[in-house]
RNA sequence: GCGUCCGUAGCUCAGUUGGAUAGAGCAACGGCCUUCUAAGCCGUGGGUCGCGUGUUCGAGUCACGCCGGACGCACCA
């Protein structure tokens, strides 16, 4: 933001002068700290703080409090000097408190030119392109052999979530989902497929072991059987096994990509993983095997993972001939290095975590930066209703689907939920809650602060009140006023933040701490019957409130309705 | 047994590279609608930040050790 860089350049000004001058001494290998800048916990602490005092005692060797009393006397001069040389002011006072801090107290018109520019900005919220490296974010990624479940509804939300905030902050996203369309699980689908076709036509059959039990498995064999009817039952079991497999694969990724799009969640690139079978997947093993991290032993190939920290090393190539998983998964994090991006970010569900090590030793292996690929883990979901324990398991067919979530509290209910807590923390998901339409579900405080200005801005319409050219900032001084500036001010720093700590559940906080800033405008200060300024002013104010309450759900995947 | 994550108010959770008197929501209690949506606002009570030791000007935050919970520890994915 752009106070932030006036202050910082007043600071570091101030303590290159110090060091110049000798009053602090800096030893040769000493560096001076970073300036921090924040927003204090309480008003009383003013505008900005900082903890550079603190922080430089150690290598200025002098008590932070000394060093804060140079750094004021030195700041508060030369804005002195500025202000005579007839430049704006926007320095009202600096306080040193604590065992050392730096309380800024700004002149209020640094705050109304900032947020005028603000106002002047259709596109707050966008920040300027970081650069041209592309960062790669794959998430969800479930088999296509169910339908999708409320844990993959968490990775969906997050992974959207994150991929919709980087791209505020500037950064060149791809979203990619990986479609493990090769291997047992579909041999399995396959198998499930075709004992449900054959149940239908009153054929005599033992469900497969392996199976997949739950009820979209019947869905889909009715589909298939509405579209092509009887025609498959004569054919041998190993043909009908191949193209029931071929129409239940098809069928599946369409039901999951709808369900997707349903829950606003859009993918750049699908890639299924057959196209690795068997070229990419023996290509990868055969450099591993030339330089010694891949060894046979038992009739299997082995990956030397213990070498990268790995408890034991991993079978590759079974014995039987057949890759497992991990050699899909060393061929596919290789294509991704070689397309070139510059972080690779991968979102797993936490049961996963111990699959980690091994990947990031083959890539280390292929000789790759293996710091490039940042995995991210989902703690799991557990589901309540009624206060009780909903248990999920896809198996048995006793899972809440997403699809079945989506229905039962909706879809921004749903998004909003799972972004609320940080991934890394288990979710407790309150069913009943969540379909409550009242003030007890976070989600409809902060739509419905949105929905406020919407209806405002209907009657003040009605009523000819409107936002002036150039509205008079100045008249907005109530402390509501001045705390909703504030918070839209702080955005683009949050959209940062959140950015770069993948952390969805910080713009979830900004955009209900931003409505409950603007609720207690609502409640202080009145638009209509006021004076013509005034009204004009505070309508301008709460037109960028509602572009930003906006903004920052839709990076949350979640609507703002215009009335509720 | 080993590994990853978590443990903060009665409940669900925030807590910004270590910083000021640890914060929200829900629940409880008490107020506020003839004035832009009361799906709102205001107030009150509520804490051994799991326990212990260490690092330092300063620890909810970092390190180590315990205790408790979730998840993982396949030639499954």
């Amino acid at each position: 933001m752009q106070i932030k860089n006036i202050l910082e350049k007043a600071i570091s000004d101030a303590a290159n002068f110090m060091i110049e001058n000798g009053i602090f001494k800096l030893n040769e290998n000493d560096k001076l700290p970073e300036i921090l800048l924040e927003v204090p916990p309480k008003k009383e602490f003013g505008d900005f703080a900082t903890n550079f005092a603190m922080q430089s005692a150690k290598i200025f060797h002098t008590n932070p409090k000394k060093i804060a009393e140079e750094l004021r006397n030195k700041i508060e001069s030369d804005h002195l000097a500025m202000k005579m040389s007839g430049k704006t002011e926007w320095l009202e006072k600096i306080e040193i408190a604590g065992a050392g801090f730096l309380n800024f107290y700004l002149k209020p018109t640094v705050i109304y030119d900032t947020f005028e520019k603000i106002f002047n900005n259709e596109n707050y919220g966008q920040l300027a392109n970081k650069n041209n490296e592309k960062i790669q974010v794959e998430y969800v990624s479930a088999n296509p052999t169910g339908l999708l479940h409320v844990g993959h509804g968490r990775g969906a939300a997050a992974g959207s979530a994150i991929v919709n905030i980087m791209r505020a902050a500037g950064y060149n996203v791809e979203a990619e989902y990986y479609i493990n369309d090769a291997g047992n699980q579909m041999n399995n689908l396959a198998k499930s497929v075709n004992a449900r076709y054959l149940e239908h036509f009153q054929k005599n059959v033992e469900f497969p072991e392996d199976g997949y039990h739950a009820a979209d498995i019947i869905d889909t064999t009715e589909r298939i059987i509405q579209e092509h009817g009887d025609k498959f039952l004569n054919l041998s079991e190993d043909e009908r096994l191949k193209i029931l497999g071929d129409l239940a694969y098809i069928d599946k990724m369409s039901e999951l990509k709808k369900d997707l799009a349903n829950f606003k969640v859009n993918f750049d690139v699908w890639f299924s993983e057959r196209t690795l079978h068997p070229d990419k997947i023996n290509s990868a093993i055969k450099i591993l095997r030339d330089n010694g991290t891949i060894y046979e032993k038992d009739g299997a190939l082995w990956l030397n993972s213990t070498k990268y920290g790995d408890d034991k090393d991993r079978v590759v190539v079974r014995e039987n001939g057949e890759p497992t998983y991990l050699a899909a998964d060393i061929a596919y994090h290789k294509n991704k290095f070689e397309r070139g991006f510059e972080k690779i970010i991968n979102i797993w569900g936490a049961d996963h975590h111990g699959y980690v090590c091994r990947v990031k030793a083959a890539m280390s292996a292929l000789g790759f930066d293996a710091e490039k690929l940042q995995i991210l883990f989902l703690q799991m979901v557990a589901l309540y209703r009624g206060g009780e324990l909903v248990k999920m398991s896809k198996r048995t067919g006793n899972s809440i689907t997403l699809r079945e979530l989506m229905e039962e509290v909706g879809t921004d209910a749903a998004r909003y939920f799972f972004l609320m807590r940080s991934m890394e923390s288990q979710l407790d998901f309150d069913l009943d809650l969540a379909k409550k339409k009242s003030a007890d579900n976070p989600v409809y405080y902060v739509q419905y602060a949105h929905a406020r200005i919407c209806s405002i801005f209907r009657q003040t319409l009605e009523m000819k009140i409107f936002i002036d050219e150039k509205p008079n900032f100045n008249l907005l001084t109530h402390s509501s006023e001045i705390d909703l500036i504030n918070k839209i001010i702080d955005y683009e720093d949050e959209i940062e933040k959140a950015a770069q700590d993948y952390a969805p559940q910080k713009m979830t906080r900004y955009v209900y701490e931003l409505a409950a800033l603007f609720h207690a405008f609502y409640r202080d200060c009145r638009i209509i019957g006021v004076e013509k300024d005034l009204a004009s002013a505070r309508l301008a104010l709460i037109k960028v409130t509602a572009h930003v309450i906006k903004h920052a759900l839709n990076l949350l995947g979640v609507s703002a309705p215009e009335s509720m």
